[in-house]
RNA sequence: GCCGAUGUGGCUCAAUUGGCAGAGCAGCUGAUUUGUAAUCAGCAGGUUAUCGGUUCGAGUCCGAUCAUCGGCUCCA
């Protein structure tokens, strides 16, 4: 396949090129095709994207309906049809200026303006469509094979809510046919695993318009692995000599005003209470909760490093377009922790609890990840604790412990948390936007403007640091990812119902009962189908719907023999076996 | 919050240009007593998200509100 770059040579695209070549132009065939049959449309920014592209269009009053999008579609089948000859051409600045003003493209003249002085500005142009690009792109309209306008949404210019909201058309782009068959195929088997969905149809969790949207509540199958999950993660932290806690969902104003939160998230809060006169919101975090109990008592060198753990209920006033089931909601539990530590044991305690993530990823069977330095913006003084120095060192200090511990991870600017830098880990779910999982965070912030202090070898008071860390995050959005992973065919130490005991008719009910309760007596999850239907109907929704990891089916063999017959979800192959050895099967 | 789309029994979906709200599954009752992905029959279930408007007549057209979905922004 080959490419016209923007010096006028044509090249061969290396193949991992190819994708972004087709997308990007893609993006300029749909800009014509919009310029077409709204000719008042201004355009902003059209990059390729990651299966596809978007141009960013500003179209005065218009709104754009489905037919609207189906006919650009049209337009752009039609363009690449007239396989119109693609050339580029590098201009002057001021004549760049000229040009783009002449056709009205005030986004494209302020963009020029962004551009170093010494900017080479060049320009592609198929028939009478002109764009200001740096390319590549391919060199004739038809070779653009296979696209898909998906939608649109708003975006405003430059990313930045004080700009004016434009219109974003988003489409997808592949080098044929069946790529773009193979992505829809796709598409919509992620939409058979969205968590929402498995949850609703497994009984996991619910959401009730009375109750208040982004306000999910566990059903009963949903809440036995919800604490699977709290129990798995108490248990390793115990281990590791972290102390639980249990600290109240609400707190003073003041509390937050005296971390700083207040200060930056206040807009992201249930507003305040005011009772007695005192003002109480909702807890949005638990850090201040965890710092006063460090304050609560005098603290030695001794002492550290102290681990405060709690599973913490939190509540946030996300806005109501972020809301996404129990990925996201406005109450979620946090998996959450605060070390405080010495100068010196900052090292050793960022190891452990990278340890710690990446044992419980090893147990979770995740292995689709990426950790990202979050720093921070230094020129966003707003933003951030204002404290260059203090920002250096706590940069410094955990990349070089990521360093040292050989984890791969890249640097992104102006994603630290207000008090410190952080490592995060993070994941794609199945449909929307990465998230982070897990999080490691540095903190020589708050431990002072709480005044915590510890009285040092030399007897001197200091101050201590704090690490932040979550390692399953919130254990509402761990859960939708492991529904979403697994597909709500969750692994048997997992599974809400381990065993769905199934009697071949009601005869054997006597027997399936007592198999049931010697399984619940071994502490194995485990439920009995009662209803007088075949055997086949309660193995289909064992099967298809309860994704039960075994079923036993017992009728008049089982029961003769004092032995059961277990089918495995996952393999459909059944065995016989006593019953004692399916119970150790289970539990080993 | 912003841009766009959607909203019909618990679930999945029908309902011609505006003309009697319907089916399958689930539920209940009865029959059947069943051996590895749906046994048969009957019954019940709806103020078509909510409120208002247009019309002889609204699930359908218009407006507002609410919720959901796809994006944007945000995510301590």
């Amino acid at each position: 396949m080959k490419a016209l770059y923007n010096n006028g040579e044509v090249r061969t695209l290396a193949p991992e090129e190819e994708s972004h070549v087709i997308r990007h132009t893609a993006a300029h065939i749909m800009a014509q095709a919009i310029l077409r049959l709204h000719p008042q449309a201004k355009f902003a920014y059209g990059p390729a994207t990651e299966r596809g592209f978007y141009y960013d269009v500003d179209l005065g009053e218009e709104k754009l309906s489905d037919e609207d999008l189906a006919a650009i579609e049209a337009e752009m089948a039609k363009i690449t049809k007239e396989n119109l000859p693609i050339k580029t051409y590098e201009l002057p600045r001021d004549e760049a200026i000229r040009l783009m003003e002449s056709r009205g493209e005030v986004y494209k003249v302020e963009h020029i303006g962004d551009l170093d002085a010494d900017a080479r500005i060049t320009f592609y142009q198929q028939g009478d469509y002109i764009d200001m690009c740096v390319g590549p792109h391919l060199t004739y309209t038809k070779a653009l094979k296979a696209f898909k306008i998906t939608g649109q949404s708003g975006a405003y210019w430059k990313n930045n809510s004080e700009n004016k909201m434009l219109t974003r058309i988003n489409g997808v782009a592949f080098h044929n046919a069946e790529e773009l068959q193979a992505w829809e195929k796709e598409q919509e088997e992620a939409r058979a695993r969205d968590h929402r969905r498995i949850g609703k149809e497994m009984q996991l969790f619910m959401t009730d318009d009375l109750v208040g949207k982004g306000l999910p509540m566990f059903l009963p199958k949903g809440y036995v692995l919800w604490q699977i999950l709290e129990n798995y993660i108490k248990d390793k932290e115990r281990r590791l000599g972290y102390l639980h806690v249990m600290t109240p969902c609400v707190g003073t104003v003041d509390l937050y005003r005296t971390s700083g939160h207040w200060e930056h998230y206040k807009e992201n809060m249930f507003p305040p209470m005011v009772m007695e006169g005192e003002e109480y919101v909702l807890r949005p975090m638990n850090c201040p909760h965890h710092m006063r109990i460090y304050a609560n008592q005098p603290r030695s060198y001794r002492n550290l490093p102290l681990r405060i753990a709690e599973i913490a209920h939190d509540f946030r006033y996300e806005s109501s377009g972020t809301l996404k089931g129990i990925e996201r909601g406005r109450h979620f539990c946090q998996n959450d922790a605060h070390l405080f530590v010495t100068p010196e044991q900052i090292k050793s305690e960022i190891a452990c609890v990278c340890d710690l993530i990446f044992d419980a990823y090893k147990d979770f069977n995740i292995t689709d990840y990426r950790c990202v330095l979050s720093l921070r913006d230094p020129a966003d003084k707003k933003k951030y604790h204002d404290d260059d120095e203090m920002w250096n060192t706590a940069e410094d200090a955990l990349r070089q412990v990521l360093n040292e511990l050989k984890i791969d991870y890249t640097e992104e600017i102006g994603e630290a948390a207000f008090y410190g830098p952080k490592l995060d880990v993070n994941v794609k779910p199945a449909v929307g936007a990465e998230y982070t999982l897990s999080t490691c965070q540095l903190d020589f912030c708050l431990p002072a403007k709480f005044n915590l202090t510890y009285v040092d070898q030399d007897g001197t008071e200091k101050t201590p640091v704090v690490i932040h860390r979550a390692i399953l995050g919130s254990l509402d959005r761990f859960m939708a990812y492991l529904i979403e992973e697994t597909k709500g065919r969750f692994p048997v130490w997992l599974a809400p119902v381990q065993v769905k005991v199934l009697p071949v008719s009601e005869k054997y009910m006597e027997y399936s009962t007592g198999v049931l309760n010697r399984l619940l007596d071994e502490g194995i999850r485990a439920e009995l189908d009662e209803r007088n239907e075949k055997i086949g109907y309660k193995i289909r929704e064992a099967q298809q719907v309860e994704h039960v990891p075994y079923m036993l089916i017992l009728g008049q063999k089982e029961s003769e023999a004092g032995n059961v017959t277990f089918r495995n979800r996952d393999t459909g192959e059944s065995e016989t076996s006593s019953l004692e050895e399916f119970i150790s099967m289970i539990k080993g």
